[in-house]
DNA sequence: TCACTATGTGAACGAATGTTTACCCGAAGG
DNA sequence: CCTTCGGGTAAACATTCGTTCACATAGTGA
């Protein structure tokens, strides 16, 4: 159990905007992204409408012929772009992951070298990450578990990857004493990197633009909760 | 984004245990229930079958036949002890809270009265709500998204009465000085309440009680972290 | 001009969906 | 003994699903 009750943004609300209007806050999100700079604007157009249906109620409830017909196509279509549904949702959620992917790295790249300068800028990158496209970010998280097998599990190893990477900044960083991990550095590590990662994430689930503060001060109030967890001095 | 990588228990697994010997993992959190009592001894098997299902599949993606034939019943069966899937789900989702609700009372009314003491207590029930049955807690929070709308709006209440006595715990603890909140106390709280849930609640997801601490163990080391998060001396 | 490719269409495919209907049986109660 | 009824069935309901097929149209490069 858990969401926690902080829902602002939610799916399936009768107010929530019309999916043509949310098509577009996904389609900006595409702007500058490698991947799909190759597609066709058709297939951008599907993308995004995909997404918005996704986001909207969910990929397994949301029919091919959903989409086609938000776009304007008959369901055939869609196979001029894609192989299919499944093909559509793995784009996306490959997508969100290297957006965040990306931004994590940079920030540890820009930040100074010791652990604590490094755990407070990969929180900070990790929480802006899921800010700067709320909707971005609740779409993959839910929806890449019903990608077919052998794309969800390359989607489990690059989350795993990240995971991994906190870990072994968290573990280093006790072993130096910068931190001080409630348990061990090893099993603390671990714990305390879990505890980060599920705690950020989250925040995409229920973050307001319109009721919270700007996205790099919520960034910020979580980089020093991180700390806080970690014992750092 | 956001899962985190730690995925020990997770869904749709090949190697994960038949639906029906899952089924019996439900049907034990069943016992002692008071809403479940009255249910004929039928009923209870199409529950736990059901929960072994969505558990392992999604609610949307398991059929009334799945659910009927895995019992070995018609799917017109189905019908005599519920009103469609979505009643079906929607018992499961309340016992869940049921379970939730019940253990947080109970643990804040056994605690001392000092705010530390009563935030203590709530993030040690709230963690040891989500790992005694996690199988369970993870369907209710997955799975609660997909109901129909008002059952899903009476579940969105539930949770956030939940979130609403944890913030006002923070807030009062912060003004009487027993919490240094990042943030003054009340938009700390608010914050500090949603990094607590978050991080706690997202432990039924990776928790694999082969591999990790007993429960009541982990769960101590997630007061002590939410401790340090309400920033407690 | 001609072939080609990209992008679209309508119609159909078989399969699966949630649900309803009419019917059946075995046990409990008067 | 006969009725009632909870719990079960088979069969059918109208939809919807993802996908494929044969075909149309438009622009492009040779």
């Amino acid at each position: 159990m858990s969401d926690n009750g902080a829902v602002s943004t939610s799916p399936a609300k009768s107010d929530a905007p019309l999916p043509a209007d949310q098509a577009e806050v996904f389609a900006r999100s595409f702007e500058g992204a490698s991947d799909l700079a190759a597609l066709s604007s058709a297939a951008r157009r599907v993308l995004a409408m995909s997404a918005a249906l996704f986001y909207r109620q969910g990929a397994a409830a949301t029919s091919i012929r959903d989409i086609t017909r938000a776009c304007g196509l008959s369901p055939a279509a869609l196979y001029n772009h894609f192989a299919g549904k499944d093909e559509v949702l793995y784009v996306l959620v490959c997508h969100g992951h290297d957006r965040l992917e990306r931004r994590v790295a940079g920030a540890l790249d820009g930040a100074a070298p010791d652990p604590v300068a490094q755990l407070a800028a990969f929180a900070h990158a990790y929480v802006m990450g899921h800010l700067v496209h709320p909707e971005l970010a609740q779409l993959v998280r839910r929806e890449y578990l019903h990608l077919s097998r052998p794309r969800y599990q390359e989607i489990v190893l690059r989350r795993r990857r990240l995971r991994d990477q906190l870990r072994e900044l968290l573990r280093t960083g006790a072993q130096s004493k910068h931190f001080d991990l409630i348990d061990g550095p090893d099993a603390g590590a671990t714990r305390v990197a879990l505890m980060v990662l599920d705690m950020c994430s989250r925040t995409s689930e229920w973050y307001d633009p319109t009721r919270n503060e700007a996205p790099d001060e919520l960034a910020d109030h979580y980089a020093t909760a991180a700390l806080r967890l970690a014992g750092a001095h």
